[in-house]
DNA sequence: ATTTTCATTTGACCTATATCAAAAAGTGAA
DNA sequence: TTCACTTTTTGATATAGGTCAAATGAAAAT
């Protein structure tokens, strides 16, 4: 899904506005493991990921990376707070495969949201369909056993589940390595 | 707070347009313990608490409540989900305390946000709030201990998480009212 | 006041998952 | 191909918090 498609499903945008906003975007060809944003940076880039995949940890106080969100193509990637708040970010941001993703400053997105009516309701949109998303991984989490979380992963994420490193899953789920890597074991 | 606060706190509406748009929301005086929205229904209303207390749960496959979300006065409650797209709201929306509320309808909200460009930047600004918070709440849950998670209730939730039972406040959190009871046990 | 109902606390025990440590498998560079 | 490094698997053990059951306390109803 290129990016075109992708702001005409959330909201029917017209040719000429169209003309208008995708300028605003910039193509970035990202590398494998390359940090788009470390801590503590103020994100100044919200990316749509039109192929490779992306992810948002942080790290605890004992150092450990917590994985908070795989985004796969076709999806928007930001330190959604910091960009929004242009506040310093709890999070970091890195490319896990090779990608291809089109990006927009706050202030080009600031414009847009000025100008046109559409472009906050694509953000209002999106920033609902982002809510809805993270309570179903909240509901998925709480109460739930490590075998359960994983199955959600699995549910939610199907074409990422095996395209990255064990640990990394592990801790998006809320679990340690070794509980996954058993729990895989005896997967059916 | 009252309502107009709350909106002009968000977005600088002038007075004509509140003249507008007040009249939309409708005073409810609603009693203790009374159910606004069942499971399975459809949200037609977003409120706003002036006074009171509300919570937004589901139940379990075993048929046990799990809190989801405590909104205070001052703060908007609603199954955001099925208010927005009009589905089968997934959640039960309870008042907890005899409370004020102004509600606004989804068709009443629909008209606003497509007659005001602000309305939709308001909408847009309370969905990113909401999920800052959801964001929070996960991560003081995933990876923590039992205290530490009513720590961060007590932080986050300070003048509730004395008025509300303990079995509401452990499903909150992720844990048992036991576990609750004895973690309170020992606070300072 | 007394009974009924509901909420909280306490105790005993159990289990899922964490932790620690080491082996094995996989990956990439030279 | 070998070496160095990283990731995953496996095993042994520990523990936080769950479960079940009963006792206590508090609130509502008669």
């Amino acid at each position: 899904m290129n990016i075109t498609d992708f702001l005409i499903t959330f909201v029917p945008f017209s040719h000429d506005e169209l003309n208008d906003i995708l300028p605003c975007f910039e193509k970035e060809n990202v590398q494998k493991n390359q940090v788009l944003i470390k801590e503590g940076q103020v994100c100044n880039k919200l990316y749509f990921i039109e192929q490779g995949l992306g992810r948002s940890y942080y790290l605890k106080e004992d150092g450990k990376e917590v994985t908070q969100w795989f985004s796969g193509a076709g999806k928007f990637m930001a330190s959604v707070d910091s960009y929004f708040n242009q506040s310093p970010s709890l999070y970091y941001l890195e490319v896990l495969e090779d990608s291809v993703l089109y990006s927009i400053s706050y202030e080009n997105m600031d414009l847009l949201l000025v100008k046109y009516h559409k472009m906050e309701k694509f953000i209002r949109l999106l920033s609902l369909e982002m809510f809805t998303k993270i309570i179903y991984k909240l509901n998925a989490i709480q109460f739930h056993t490590a075998r359960e979380r994983y199955d959600y992963m699995i549910s939610e994420f199907p074409n990422i589940a095996h395209r990255v490193p064990l640990s990394q899953i592990a801790s998006f789920l809320g679990m340690t390595q070794e509980t996954l890597s058993r729990i895989r074991r005896n997967e059916v």
